[in-house]
DNA sequence: AAGACGAAAGTGGTTGA
DNA sequence: TCAACAACTTTCGTCTT
C-alpha cells in the first residue's frame, strides 16, 4: 500500500492507521492525526466480481460518474449500477433506462451543472475523491428515477453529498453541508431522507468516534485527549448511553470530558461551536457521562491539583 | 465578568393508533 | 391523519470561579 506517511512524528511510531475512505492517517499508538487530506490512491471504482462483463469492458481510462458526459448520455444504466438493487427494483430500472433514452439530453444538461456544483461543495468541505464519486452516483440515480423535480438541483446535491459522507464513515454534520452549499439545514435534511428512501440506501446511524479526529483537531487538543475521548464514546456505548442520541453531542461531550481529565480545558462554548451544539446538550451528555462510567475522581483530581 | 448549570418552553421529526 | 413522544434548541435566571 502505497503511503507519504511513515513514521508518526509525534511519537515515532510506525504503527500508522491509513484510513483511506476518510483521507486520514491516523497513529495507533499516540492518536495523532497525521494527514487528513491526503489524496485517495486507491482507483475510484470496486470490481463486482458478479459482474464479469463489466471487467472486461474496464479498459482505457477509468469511468467516472463525476463528469456527467463519461459512461453517461444514452448509456447510463450500465450493469454496474444494479449491483446493489434487488429483483423488484431491477425491472424498474430497465423501464427507466429506456426513458432515459429518450429524454437523455435534458439529463444530461442537469447532471452537467448538478456535478460541477457538487464538485465545488464537495471540494469545499475537502471530501476524499470516494466519498464525491459515491455522492455523484447517488445524484445520478435520483436524476433518472425523476427525484429532483420539485426540489432545487442543489438540494438534491447536498442531500446526495451528505448521504455519500454517512456512508463512508466520513461524516459531516448538517451545518457543515449547509454553510458549504448555501441550503438551509432543513432542507438538505429532508431531501437526504427523501433520496435515500426513494432509492433504497441503507445508512447506519453514524458513530460518534467519527467525528473526534475534526473536532479535536479544530479545538488544537492533543492527541492524547483524542484517544481518551474516542475510549470514553467506547465505555459509553458498552453502557448504551449512546443509542437515540445525536452523535455530536456525544462526541462533543466526550471531548470535553478528555479535555477536562487532561487539563486541557476547553469550554463548553468552544466545543458546542465546533460540534454545532448547545452547551445544554454537552451538559445533558456529559452529566449522563460522569453518571455511569467511574470519570468522577479523575476530575476531582485534576481539581484538587489545581488548588 | 465569564463560565457553568439547569428549568421551561419551543421546534421538527418519528411513531403508532 | 393526528396526537404523543424523544431529542435537541433557545432563552433566561442563578450559582461558581
Amino acid at each position: 500500500m502505497p503511503s507519504i506517511v511513515k513514521r508518526c512524528p509525534e511519537c515515532g511510531s510506525l504503527n500508522l492507521h491509513h484510513n483511506k475512505e476518510k483521507g486520514e492517517v491516523i497513529c495507533r499508538d499516540c492518536g495523532l492525526v497525521i494527514e487528513d487530506k491526503m489524496v485517495d490512491f486507491d482507483q475510484e471504482w470496486r470490481e463486482f466480481d458478479s459482474e464479469a462483463a463489466a471487467r472486461k469492458r474496464r479498459t482505457g481510462a477509468p469511468m467516472t460518474y463525476t463528469q456527467f458526459d463519461q459512461g453517461l448520455g444514452t448509456d447510463v444504466g450500465r450493469k454496474a449500477d444494479l449491483y446493489k438493487f434487488g429483483g423488484k427494483a431491477k425491472n424498474k430500472f430497465f423501464r427507466l433506462r429506456k426513458w432515459q433514452q429518450r429524454i437523455s439530453t435534458a439529463i444530461e444538461r442537469n447532471l452537467k451543472l448538478a456535478l460541477s456544483e457538487l464538485k465545488r461543495v464537495s471540494s469545499f468541505l475537502r471530501l476524499p475523491s470516494s466519498v464525491e464519486e459515491e455522492a455523484s452516483r447517488i445524484y445520478t440515480l435520483a436524476v433518472q428515477k425523476g427525484l429532483v423535480r420539485g426540489r432545487s438541483m442543489e438540494s438534491v446535491v447536498s442531500g446526495a453529498l451528505y448521504a455519500a459522507c454517512r456512508r463512508h464513515d466520513v461524516p459531516r454534520t448538517l451545518d457543515e453541508l449547509s454553510e458549504a452549499s448555501n441550503i438551509e439545514k432543513k432542507e438538505i435534511g429532508r431531501t437526504y431522507r427523501f433520496i435515500t428512501r426513494e432509492l433504497g440506501i441503507k445508512i447506519l446511524p453514524s458513530n460518534p468516534a467519527d467525528y473526534i479526529a475534526r473536532f479535536a483537531s479544530a479545538l488544537k487538543l492533543t492527541a492524547e485527549t483524542q484517544s481518551r475521548s474516542v475510549e470514553i464514546i467506547e465505555e459509553a456505548q458498552a453502557v448504551e448511553l449512546t443509542s437515540g442520541r445525536g452523535p455530536t453531542g456525544i462526541a462533543a461531550a466526550a471531548l470535553y470530558v478528555a479535555a477536562l481529565i487532561n487539563g486541557e480545558k476547553r469550554t463548553q462554548r468552544e466545543v458546542a461551536d465546533v460540534a454545532g451544539v448547545t452547551e445544554v446538550t454537552i451538559r445533558n451528555r456529559y452529566k449522563e457521562l460522569l453518571d455511569k462510567l467511574e470519570l468522577e475522581k479523575e476530575i476531582k483530581k485534576i481539581k484538587k491539583k489545581k488548588v
